[in-house]
DNA sequence: ATAACAGTTACCAATACTGTTACATATGCT
DNA sequence: AGCATATGTAACAGTATTGGTAACTGTTAT
């Protein structure tokens, strides 16, 4: 089945970072982006550090330190929070057990797959690649001032 | 993190059972197909009920059984085998945890980021839907008389 | 009747993920 | 300087998922 729920989280905070720096509180406690995650600060503390690491936010200890994004929401590409998340590991996974070379299919079964799994991931990653993270915040805040009627797309 | 292996097993036994069919063998018992893929009979069985199900293959009790194509392999793509085996769950899981309602952020990721799941399992299936288990045979069986040429788009 | 097969259940082991506590370290504030 | 508050990190428990195994039932060709 299914994967984790580190991509959803790695957005959800990368959004509420951008949520509050357009309101002006810039720096952001793992606690308070915990209670908005549902989580343990720890958990958001291991979720900011690969983004950090990836270059997306920065981090600050100490008093009034937290979580800030280091460049704007616009640049910031869903491409990018799940790289820095999902750590090299493909969304489909090979067969582990080891080949029977007795057997032609098994023997030629990786050099078939191969490429065909680079295909699905370069092809999930242009589609999160299209999606910024301030089109995320735009679809939760969607009335900002304007009347409702960028609703869509 | 991810996934499991259920996806490159299943087009490994379709591959295996067009192998055979190609030969002549058209049913092959768990235990064969075991052996190539070296893992246990019953995981085996596992796969290929979902197949079943999905219509890709057939199945026989008894004496000779086992599992067959039901269709040419031409017919066969390897989005038919990914949605047999992947239950309905996508590549990418939400955040499971309750929304806090306090936080418009929160009250707005799963709106905001339920279109973009959709847009990655479509890309993932539409790049499964390229491949048929016909090409992924070709990519095993290199030279079988004809010339490859068709390499795609 | 028997042998060879699928289908199914129950269970175990290994792994991965999340949540939690604890503590060292860093930093702003008074 | 001292304190409050924050990250970074390690260690661990609980849970879910996954793959592997054994045991059993039902089916089918010979």
């Amino acid at each position: 089945m299914a994967a984790n729920s580190r991509f959803a989280v790695a957005v959800h905070l990368a959004a509420l970072l951008a949520h509050r720096a357009a309101r002006g509180e810039e720096w952001v406690s793992s606690t308070q982006l915990a209670g908005s995650v549902r989580t343990n600060p720890v958990v958001v503390r291991r979720a900011l550090i690969a983004l950090a690491r990836a270059g997306v936010i920065r981090t600050r200890a100490g008093r009034r330190g937290g979580a800030a994004l280091a460049r704007a929401a616009e640049s910031i590409i869903l491409a990018d929070l799940y790289r820095a998340v999902e750590g090299g590991d493909g969304v489909l996974a090979p067969n582990p057990n080891p080949t029977n070379r007795a057997c032609p299919v098994s023997s030629g079964m990786s050099r078939a797959l191969t490429p065909i799994f680079v295909d699905v991931e370069v092809a999930v990653e242009e589609t999160l690649g299209r999606v910024t993270l301030a089109d995320v915040l735009g679809m939760i805040e969607p009335t900002h001032g304007a009347p409702r009627d960028s609703h869509k797309m």
